[in-house]
Order: C-alpha cells, then sequence, then structure tokens
DNA sequence: GTGGTCTAGACCACT
DNA sequence: GTGGTCTAGACCACA
C-alpha cells in the first residue's frame, strides 16, 4: 500500500478519488466504515488534515456519513447515486472531450476501441 | 474570438494549450508568427505577464522559437514532434485510464463506439 | 546577507546562480530546506514573483523539489548531478573560450597559473 | 561566413565583439576598413538597424572612425589601447571570477593549465 | 504556514 | 514594432 501522488491535483482530492473508485468497484460496500484518518495519514505519510478535507468532501456529497466517536461509513445507496451523477458527466463532459482529442491526434476510433473491446471484454484490466 | 477561461487551470496554460490545438489542427502552421504577445493580452483583455508566460512554455517545449525584437514563430518540425509526443501520451496514459473509467461506470464499450464512429466518420464533431 | 544586484541579468537568475553556488559549496545540503519565497523577498527586498521565478527554474532543473504546502527542498543527487553537469559545461564550452581569450589578448600563461596555483592551493581565495 | 548568434547575448554585441577579435589577431590592421553596413546585414541577415549599432558601438569607443560618404574604418592605435583596456579588465575582473568557479567545481587548476600549455604552445587552438 | 496566479502599470533592451 | 523584467498588492489553494 504506497502512494505515488499526482502533482497535477491535489492530494486530498486525489484521495477522495480512491475512496470513489473503491465504491464503484465494490470494494468498500454500504455500511463498511472508512480507514480512520489517523490510520491513513500514517499509512499513506499524509498530513492528517489532508486526509480530513477528502473525507470531508465525500460527506459533503453525501456518499459517507460521520458518526460521532465512531467513524465514518459509507452511506446506503451511494454506489447508485455515484453511478448515476459520474455516467451522466462522463457522457455529457468528459467523452466529447475525448473524442475531440482523438480526432486531433488523428487516431482511429475504431482500431482503439477493437483493442479496447479485446481487453474489457476478457478478464479485468487492472 | 472570445475567451472563456476555465477556472480549473491556470490561465497561461490554457493559452498554451490553445495554440498546441491549433498547431495540431494547422491553423497555426510552422513559420507562422504567432500573435504578438500584446495582441493577445489586447483581445483576451489579459495581462501581458500571463500571456508571456504560455508563450515561454512553448519556447521551453522547443515547438516555438523566438526571434529577438521581431517575434514568436512555430518551429519547423513543431506539428510532428507534437503528434508523435502526445499520440505515445495518450495512448499510454491517457486510454487506459479512459478504458478504466468506462468500464468501472459500467458503461457500454459498444454504444460509445458506436457514437464515436458515427459522429467522427461523419462530418466534423465540432 | 546583503543583495548586490548586478544590471546585466535578471535577478531571478542571479538568485537561482547563488542558491547552486551554495549547493555545489555545500552551504545547502541535500535535503535542506530553501528559504521561504516570502522570507528571502522580505531580506532581499524582493517582489515574491521575482525569488517564486528563481525557484522554479531551479525546480525545473531537477536540483529543488516542491513539496505542496510545505515548501522547496534541495532534492537527493542534486550536487553530485550539479558537479558532472556544470564541469562538462566549463571544460567544453567555457575553458577553450577562456584560452583563446587568453591567447588573442597576448597574456602570460605561466604568470597566470602561478598566481592562480598559489592563491587555490593555499589558504581559500575569498 | 555563416552566423552562429548566441542568445545570451544581443546580436550587436556579438557583432562588436567579432571585430575586436578580428583586431587583436589583426585580421583588421589600422586603417583598414569594415565591411559596409549593407554587406554585414546581407551576408548575416540581419537588420541593418543591428549593424548599425555594433558598428556605433566600436565609434563610441574610439577604435573605429566613421568618414562620412566613404565607410568606417580601424583607428590608429586601436589595437594597442584595446590590448591595455582588455588585459586589465580580464585581469581585475574576469580572472577572479574564473578561478573562483574553477575551485567550485573542483576542478584542478594546474591540470587544465598543463593542457593549455601543451595546446598554446603548440600550433594555434582555433 | 507554504507556493501559485493574476492585474495594473512602468521601464528597458532588441531589431 | 517585438518580448523581458520588475514592483505593488490582491486573492487563492494546499497542507
Amino acid at each position: 500500500m504506497q502512494a505515488s501522488w499526482n502533482d497535477n491535483q491535489p492530494i486530498y482530492r486525489q484521495l477522495r478519488d480512491k475512496v470513489i473508485a473503491s465504491i464503484l468497484d465494490q470494494e468498500l460496500k454500504e455500511g463498511d466504515a472508512l480507514p480512520s484518518v489517523r490510520q491513513v495519514s500514517a499509512d499513506f505519510q499524509l498530513n492528517p488534515i489532508t486526509v480530513s478535507k477528502a473525507y470531508q468532501e465525500l460527506v459533503d456529497e453525501e456518499l459517507v456519513e460521520k458518526r460521532r466517536g465512531v467513524g465514518m461509513f459509507i452511506q446506503s445507496g451511494a454506489r447508485n447515486r455515484l453511478l448515476t451523477k459520474e455516467r451522466s458527466q462522463f457522457l455529457e463532459h468528459e467523452w466529447p472531450l475525448i473524442l475531440e482529442r482523438i480526432e486531433r491526434l488523428g487516431l482511429n476510433v475504431s482500431e482503439l476501441f477493437e483493442n479496447a473491446t479485446g481487453k474489457s471484454q476478457g478478464e479485468s484490466n487492472e
């Protein structure tokens, strides 16, 4: 479990994104506890405030709930809400930009996708 | 020619990206002069320093050359170098992440594929 | 600690050169923090942006690393990389020109040599 | 006869330096005419104003004299005045900095000079 | 606390 | 005309 932070984005956001990915991948299921701030800050050598900030964002997005004195837990319905929101975000805002970029680079969309389907219909691409 | 700046990235970087897109799209050809710092700063209501910073990045990336007292010009070979660099950047680093994201969101690859090819093999997607 | 800026070169570059000299002289060791931008800008009565620009150059040269929200630090290996690079720069590009200049001025190589060795093999020439 | 301009110094100054080197090397002797501004500007693809500026500096330094309608000529005594001035400039200001740099880089002055004397006592080092 | 960005306006050097 | 540098001062994001 080692971290490699990207310089283009704030660490707290990258942390948030990790949690979100875990929810989508069902590594973290609804009702599960998040690892404690102190735990994460030790594991990743981060300032606890940074971790808190990531967690607070998840609370604000209503994906996680804080139970005082106990910890932070994935809210029920979190995954579905996430899926809905992120899918529309992707389709409406990200995908068009990706297509534009592909075309600008003179790449062949079909080929990219053939490799893609080959890959993702197999096992897993991670 | 109006500006619409995104708040997530510094303006000078967005400006740089615009020039790069223009090179790729061949709106700016090799040997062409870039619009002068003053021109751009007037057009977009920006501080000249902000524009300078964008241009300086392009010089550092060897896409643009400065002719002292004269102006800035697209270097010869700039487009090819850009294409090579950006394509490998895209294929090696961006596309895998995009596929991961698509899969994580449980999106239908075939549908995206059809829209994509329908769109980009047709006329234009702008 | 007082400044005396030379007019032939931009201040930010002279500042950069100072830091580099400090690294070579081991006044700044690897892992050490650079004095903060604000600190330097107060000490030398400079605009913070000017200082930033000097520091940014050092980051670009991979001599210094930025830890976000914390400060700037001498990278490990910085001194060795510097020595290697500067030595070859000196031997290949500067020294030949110096010799050419000495000869053109009809100066006596042996005399320079004696002064030089007398000076630098003795104590210190500062 | 092709030019390769250094980016650190203004072109007009590099041009001036070339003339000075030619005087010291006695390629241009006292009384000789300098090549015309128009000639130089064509040869080196320079703006005539740039060439003029270089020549004007030489006039200001009393190394060259302008004869209206005729051209520019190396002044008598130019080489001696140059030698005196440049030698003291070198010994007082440049050489100490060079020694400092050599020492900072941990280079061996004697060795540098052995190669040097070996070289310059032979034919020519150009 | 750290560094990053931008503005407004001035002045300079180069061609 | 071109770009480069600097100041003064403000505001922001990050840890």
